[in-house]
This record gives structure tokens, C-alpha cells and sequence, in this order.
DNA sequence: CCTTAGTTGAGAAATACTCTCGCTAATGCT
DNA sequence: AGCATTAGCGAGAGTATTTCTCAACTAAGG
């Protein structure tokens, strides 16, 4: 799911009984587009939006955030600034993530081992899996240092 | 961490430069006498210290939850209804959770591999953890089977 | 005790998100 | 291509959750 063309976009989308539109298709634009490794929260995306000229309800953006996590093509992550963010789903190369609960720094890590196990448990449950995130809380050693914690 | 009596409790709290109070000790009581696998949402640990007759303002519950994840006494899960859970952290029993996003049934699941895993992770970053949590979003059978995902 | 500094309560305020509804436009059929 | 159907959009009001402010209170340590 690396890049999806507009084409590719409108099949997946009808396959599923939902329709390509033009919002659609920006948003998931400002995402491939995305640096390997950012993320995007529903304001921020609506502002670079706004700022390349794409103008889109608020709305509109938390709708089309909300379906693209429900079918795969975004991932939602809670890290600890106090809302969500959002990046395009990449299983091929999953990673989770490292918060420092005191200030907000976020380190990516990959470990492909935690998909696996995943997958299998999920399995068992009965369920399909559409995303898979390990998430580490903890003080960074400089805010340890600090005496934040 | 399965239990911490009050004195103890005061102990973790002056060591980090905190006070104990009675606010504090109730909000713990109330997640050590929960049932194992049970978490609740700052508006129902409100709810329930009010009916046994404990007042206590929701700007208090909401530090005191805080407060608590900070030093690792409770574990903040972010599952699928829209606001944060909190459970006691045990980490002796590490488990993790698998949510459906479509109906929002949430399934436990331990896996302490995972654990180990995360902590040499994190101890490599320079990281003190504090939690670490493996979330499986996906689609339930049930509702696999109803055409809702 | 007595001081001091952390903690609380109450409600206002901020933030993030969701809903409603009339209008627009994508899809599928002819 | 033209048309009917209906999903999706924009705008702003509404809701839910969480945070902030500040005067009053109280735990901790001497």
C-alpha cells in the first residue's frame, strides 16, 4: 500500500460500496506524500490542505480519516499529545512506537516478529486484523535526568 | 503491584516528592477491588466513588488517574469507545488487548514475550518503561459476517 | 504546633470530535 | 450521454472529554 493511484483508490473504494471523490482522493494524497515516518493529526491535515488550496470541511476530514482506518489504508495511532494521528498503513513494514510520557518525544522502531504474533492471535479470536501497534510508555533518559517522573 | 496498602501507597508517593491523601488512597482501592480483566473510564470511577460515598471532584479523579500512570501505578488503555480506560498496572501479568472497530468487544489476551521484547527495546532508546501495550484493531467474526467492516 | 507548599473542589474553558440537514455529485442503469 | 438514486459534502451547532484557574484546605517536616 506503499502508493495508490486515483484509479487504484476508486476500486477499492466501490469494491466496498463507498464512492471515490475528490476529497478522498486528496487526502490520501497528503499521505503517500507523507515523509516515511510522519504523522498527521485531523487539524494538521485540514491546515495543509487549506494552505495547498484544497478546501475541505472539518468535517469531511474526520469522516474520510474514520473510513480509511476502517478499511486499511490509514492507521490511527494514540501516541501522548492528546489527540490522534493518522499515517498510511504500510504492513510490509510495520513499526510501533516509543512515547516519553513527559515530553511527548516519539521513536519509531521496527520489529516485524510482534506482526506475526499478532496475526496468529487475532486468528484464533476469529477476527481480521487491520492494524497491529505496540506501544511503549516511559521516561526518556533526559527527562529522567531532569527529575520529570 | 497486585496490592499496596495505604502506608504503602504514602511510601511510593513522599519517595517522589508527592502526598498522600485520601482522594488518592480511594481511587486506588477502587482498582485493586475490581475485578481481574475490569477497567474503568474516569467518568465511571467518578460515578462509582459517588455511590459509595466517596465525593470527590471530577478535576481530582482526572489528576489522580494522571498522577497514577505517571508512576506506573495504573495503565491507561485507549480502546475503542472514544475515551481512556484505566486498569492497575500488574506487570507480573502482562496482557494485552484485541478490539473490534466495528462493535467495540474487547478481548484480553497475555502474551508476556511481548513484554521482554518491548523492555530490551526500550532500554536500548535510553527508555524507563512504564507500559507496554500491544493493540489489535480488527473486525470481529460477528460483525465480519454482518458486512459492517 | 507552625510553616510551606502540594492538593482539592467547583465551575469555567478549551479541545477534539460528532451530528444535522439541505445541497452536490458519483454511480449505475437505460 | 442523460437520468434517477443515494452516498457524500459543507457549515456550523452540539457533545463529550479533558484541562485550567484560583481560593481554601491539609499533609509533611521541622
Amino acid at each position: 500500500m506503499i502508493f495508490l493511484s486515483d484509479r487504484a483508490l476508486k476500486d477499492v473504494l466501490n469494491n466496498k460500496g463507498y464512492r471515490s471523490t475528490a476529497q478522498r482522493q486528496k487526502v490520501l494524497r497528503r499521505f503517500t506524500s507523507l515523509p516515511q515516518g510522519e504523522h498527521l493529526s485531523a487539524e494538521d491535515l485540514h491546515e495543509t490542505l487549506l494552505t495547498e488550496g484544497d478546501r475541505m470541511s472539518l468535517s469531511t476530514v474526520y469522516r474520510t480519516l474514520h473510513l480509511m482506518v476502517s478499511i486499511g489504508l490509514l492507521r490511527e495511532l494514540e501516541l501522548a499529545e492528546g489527540h490522534k494521528h493518522y499515517e498510511l498503513s504500510r504492513p510490509s513494514r510495520d513499526h510501533h512506537h516509543l512515547v516519553c510520557l513527559s515530553c511527548n518525544q516519539t521513536i519509531e522502531f521496527a520489529e516485524s516478529s510482534i506482526t506475526d504474533l499478532g496475526e496468529k492471535t487475532a486468528e484464533n479470536a476469529g477476527y481480521q486484523v487491520l492494524d497491529c501497534q505496540l506501544t511503549l510508555y516511559g521516561i526518556c533518559s533526559s527527562c529522567a535526568v531532569k527529575g520529570l517522573a
